[in-house]
DNA sequence: TCACATCACCGACCGCAAGTCAATGACTCC
DNA sequence: GGAGTCATTGACTTGCGGTCGGTGATGTGA
């Protein structure tokens, strides 16, 4: 890596965690770019070459947790049940890492993104979507789930259970634990949900 | 009431209904106050008299079906689990009966107000907090749940269940039914979650 | 009927912030 | 060391939310 390679890298890190520290402490709304450029000593301009957009900052910081959720979860050993605990565990983890007010953000730009309002497909939010689908797919062809398991459905219904504590744990101001959360919806809710949908050991024998 | 007051009135429902279908056509961020004014010949400043903001004609369409939620689900007859029922079907009907970008802002605004990013107590979406506590701890009261409840916990969970239907409906491109949903989760979840709390035809005799 | 008061309505104006772009000069590489 | 690249700059444009002093239609009291 080049000098020049180096110093754009550590401009474009130094921009990120100075927004993420300001937006922290002020609101996103109260953090203009111009806020943010002044603070870690770049011009407005140079912020626009390292992100499209101001909202942009907010994805930055979910990015590398959500491209490893996926694949941790696969490979995590147990039942169905157990692995969409962690799945969920991990989801909740790389979305609140960021604090409170990058958190109410980004749920705020996945369910309404600032440049393209009303856009419902192949958007960025979708991801988890289709991540979530292509997981449960998996199962049902493993032999964890049976073959008529509604994959679409479940996946709204536990993308809604996400979305669900995202928007109460960034609302909320008591104490509110992601993971004591997690922990309740798949003791309680998520065995209820997919049990008619769990092979038992003989279906499970049988294919 | 004088004919002053009539076309005030008039004005004002001129406005609002033109706002809707405005942003419904094209989403709130690419409306600006002016496209409404001038799509119902008005001047912008009018838009100010009626509205402090222009984020508040978003709480226009929902405001009239929350304040009877909450009396129509304590007079609904039926175990605390209809009235419950009843209770999350009122509220989503009232959610979503403005359109998909109606209750998207809807969800956008409630969790981070333009006007007061961050601010968490006594704003608008307490509201339905307050209510709902208020709810349960008179199930409590009648003697419908056991003392040990954890109201504001239960609260809280039903909360991010609202919160997560309205934001997946307002989010999908396919066909969701939040009717269907309020019965899956009426059916399937809210006995599993209120169970350790409802008191036995004995323990209720008892008091 | 008239004159004064009220207030819904108007639209030019302000301030602010997002985003652009042509110029600059530090760095790279032959 | 010189040509070319590209990260960086900051003045500028654009557009929108929100304000405010003025105006005339409506209401009111004598």
């Amino acid at each position: 890596m080049t000098k020049r390679q180096e110093n754009a890298q550590e401009t474009r890190r130094r921009i990120y965690t100075t927004a993420c520290s300001l937006i922290e402490k002020k609101g996103f709304a109260n953090v203009s770019v111009e806020d943010i450029t002044r603070a870690c000593g770049v011009a407005k301009g140079t912020f626009y070459v390292y992100f499209k957009r101001k909202e942009e900052i907010i994805f930055e910081c979910c990015k590398e947790w959500f491209s490893d959720v996926d694949r941790k979860a696969r490979e995590h050993n147990g039942t169905i049940v157990e692995k969409l605990a962690f799945y969920f565990k991990g989801f909740m983890e790389g979305v609140t890492c960021g604090g409170v007010e990058l958190c109410r953000q980004w749920v705020r730009e996945v369910i309404n993104p600032a440049d393209s309002p009303g856009e419902m497909c192949g958007g960025k939010y979708a991801y988890d979507h289709r991540h979530l689908t292509g997981f449960l797919n998996d199962a049902v062809k493993d032999g964890l789930l049976k073959k008529n398991t509604p994959v679409d459905t479940l996946v709204h219904l536990f993308m809604s259970e996400l979305y669900g504590m995202m928007t109460c744990w960034c609302m909320s101001d008591t104490k509110f634990d992601p993971e004591e959360w997690v922990g309740r919806f798949a003791k309680l809710q998520l065995p209820t949900l997919l049990e008619p949908y769990i092979k038992t050991h003989a279906e499970a024998q049988r294919g």
